[in-house]
DNA sequence: CACTTGACCTGTCCGC
DNA sequence: TGCGGACAGGTCAAGT
């Protein structure tokens, strides 16, 4: 699920709902998604005040005032949803929500903060949360070896291009989907930035200009920028902290726009394979 | 090494 | 309806 636009959107609206607030209590009953001992949890997690909510790639870190942190991954199915008490039962929500009442089946953590409750939603069960020092955040595998933000504007055209190259053997659709080399990319925008720098996924890199891959690293802002604007995309079961659908997908170029027209030149889109996964590309626009 | 392919899970959709 | 298989927005470990 949840790629660098969907997790800035749900970074956002849990600090609107969690910040200053102390945590009276945390369930938690699958160890995958939760593998901290309860004893650590009821010492740091519990009684704790939030400090900071902050996203890096697309992880989540809550700060806690016992320099502790949460760590927060969604992987595919993951969903952070905040419910103020009143309404956590039976409040009524609209038919066609993804999100009914909570807790349900796919609820992994529930964290009460007395006038309300944070669940952590996780159908597959890829996601995790995990409660570390702060300081040792950093120090985990994923975030020692993962790729500048490409929002950041001190992230050069020349640094992006530069990193893409040591993925010259690839496919440039596995290579930006690579974390180590962009953070923050996923299938739904490595499609629609490839369409917007015109480049076939299946290319390889070392068959590419540097002007193309410059025209990428446009469109991969492009495409992050509107999606955040949009409150990311909701394909199957992505929402925010509030339980809302992002609208992206109205404004998508290619992704799940199979058999459609392409809005650049009226081609029908379609839909193949590329580094093992579901691929969205204009024949035209985007020659092999 | 660099790259590709399963595995991790549950749910849904599609064809027979 | 029922059943099998493919597929789903991410990342690792294991394989070539």
């Amino acid at each position: 699920m949840p790629e660098l636009p969907e997790v800035e959107t749900i970074k956002n609206g849990l600090a609107k709902h969690i910040l200053g607030k102390r945590v009276r209590d945390v369930s938690f009953d699958w160890p995958k998604s939760f593998p901290n001992d309860p004893a650590q949890v009821n010492k740091y997690l519990v009684g704790a005040t939030i400090n900071r909510v902050r996203r890096r790639a697309k992880v989540l870190i809550v700060d806690l005032d016992t320099n502790y942190s949460l760590v927060i991954h969604l992987k595919m199915t993951g969903q952070l949803v905040y419910r103020h008490h009143s309404i956590a039962f039976g409040g009524g929500h609209p038919t066609d929500s993804l999100v009914g009442d909570l807790p349900d089946r796919s609820t992994r953590v529930t964290i009460d903060f007395g006038a309300g409750r944070l669940y952590f939603n996780d159908q597959r069960k890829f996601g995790w949360v995990r409660l570390l020092p702060t300081p040792e955040v950093d120090e985990i595998d994923f975030f020692k070896k993962v790729g500048p933000e490409p929002l950041d504007q001190t992230l050069s055209v020349k640094d992006f291009i530069d990193r893409v190259r040591r993925r010259k053997g690839t496919s440039i659709k596995a290579a930006i989907l690579d974390q180590s080399v962009i953070a923050g990319v996923g299938n739904i925008y490595a499609d629609e930035s490839l369409h917007y720098a015109k480049i076939h996924p299946a290319s390889l890199v070392g068959d590419l200009a540097d002007k193309q891959l410059s025209k990428l690293l446009e469109g991969i802002r492009h495409s992050l920028t509107v999606a955040i604007e949009s409150g990311g995309s909701t394909d199957r079961n992505y929402v925010d902290a509030e339980g809302n659908r992002g609208s992206y997908l109205k404004y998508a170029r290619v992704f799940r726009r199979e058999g459609q027209p392409c809005p650049v030149c009226g081609t029908t889109i379609e839909k193949i394979r590329v580094a093992g996964r579901g691929t969205h590309v204009c024949p035209k626009c985007q020659r092999h």
